[in-house]
This record gives C-alpha cells, structure tokens and sequence, in this order.
DNA sequence: TATTTAGTCAACCGGATGGTTGAGTTTTTG
DNA sequence: CAAAAACTCAACCATCCGGTTGACTAAATA
C-alpha cells in the first residue's frame, strides 16, 4: 500500500483513530476488541481501521473469523522525518513523553 | 492558539498546505506572493493560510496593506512527539532527508 | 443442524472541506 | 483624487467524512 504523506496525516487527524493506533502498542487486537471501549458501532470502528490499513498504519491478519490488527509504525516514518525536517526540537524527554501521551488518553477518554 | 494534534495532523493532510509550509522555510511571505507559484484563486489560498494560522503552524503581522506570514515549526512539536513514541526509527539520515524534501517538493509541483 | 459470533456491505444522513466567483475594504501609488 | 494592489467576506457548489441502520456472509459452537 503507498502510504502517501497525504494518507498518513490525514489518518492521524482523528482521535478516534489515534487512540485505536495507542491500543495496538501494547498487544495485536481483533476488530471487536478494538470497538469494546468506543461508544460508537462496530460498523463505524471498522471504517476506522480500514483506513489506517489503507494509510498502511495497522496490517490486518484473517485467522478463522478473526480478524487480527497489528500495528505498522515504519508507515509514520516518512510524515516523521518530514515533520522533524521543520524541527528544531529538543530531543525527547521521555517523561515528558509519558505524561503527554497519557494526557491524550484521558483527551480521548472524555470528549 | 490552542494548537491540538487534530487540527496540526489536519492541516499537514494537504499537499498545498505543506507545500506553503515549505516555502516558508526560506523566507517569510506576503499573501499574494504565497499564492503566486499555485494555480488556484488568491481566496483559495488564503483559507489554506487561516487553516495553518489556526493549527498555529504559522503567524501572520500585518504592515500596511500586506500580511506577512511566517513559519512557527514549534506548533508541530506535539504532534511530532506523539509520531515519535510508536517510532523505532533509526536516527535520521541527512541525505535521505534531503532527498525525500526534493521529491516531496517535485510532487507538490506537479500534482 | 441451529444459533451465535465476527465482521463486511450498501444505503443513507448531516456537516465539514476545498474550490469557485463577485463584491467590498483598506492602503499605497500615480 | 483616481486607480491599482492586497487582501477579506459571503454565497454557493460538489465532494468527502464520520456516523447510523439493516441486511448479509462466514466461521465457530451448542
């Protein structure tokens, strides 16, 4: 899949999908683990995940009627050196780090 | 300006808008002169601009009858941040960089 | 075999996006 | 003062996006 800048950004634009793309770091999930937390349908979460997929973000494996969503993290690469090319960021505190992504969590969470 | 991830990831999803990004690497930039290389109305680019102005990507001051528009790289800071915590890149490479900035930029032109 | 589980598909809906044109405002310039 | 330059504003348009529901297929299970 040609995950264009255009299909990457455009994929991490959404909270939904970025917090489902958080889930996937800890472990592989099937397509109704990931909906159980979204108060949203199953239709709508699939639509999600399909377009990730397309962005090249999660690769999807079919074992049975399950279907496992693993995440790709090299697809961000490209929007990431482009991103870092308008930098002059610190380097990365990782504390800071760590309290920024579980602020964002809890953005999900409640909005 | 509350610069969130949605609205920074947002604006970056669009060719035009990174590519006046871009352009403004190298110099701060009147309006017209952003709109002059694209062949698209002035009004077009000017909602471009307000949509990077509202991600906080880039500030404008007005002299005179002329809004100067410049880069604020340090909105993408977030966003950045966040890409980089599911990145196991390897640290960047400058030519590569170099590189894929032209290609990007021959795909702005072109499309 | 009958039923549940996992997931997709198709149609629809309201609102956002990306573009246009035409008119208007303000500042500079001749 | 008159005209040009540098924008903005408002209205409109087609398409995309994020969500819904209802019907469907395929695999596992009782």
């Amino acid at each position: 899949m040609a995950a264009t800048l255009d299909h990457v950004f455009a994929s991490l634009a959404d909270p939904t999908r970025r917090q489902i793309l958080v889930m996937l770091l800890e472990d592989d999930l099937a397509v109704t683990d990931i909906a159980e937390p979204f108060e949203m349908s199953l239709t709508a979460i699939s639509k999600h995940i399909n377009i990730l997929v397309a962005a090249g973000l999660i690769t999807q494996e079919k074992r049975g009627r399950v279907k496992w969503c693993g995440l790709n993290p090299a697809a961000m690469k490209d929007a990431s050196i482009w991103m870092e090319s308008f930098g002059q960021f610190e380097a990365v505190n990782l504390d800071a780090l760590e309290r920024f992504l579980e602020a964002e969590l809890d953005d999900d969470k409640t909005s």
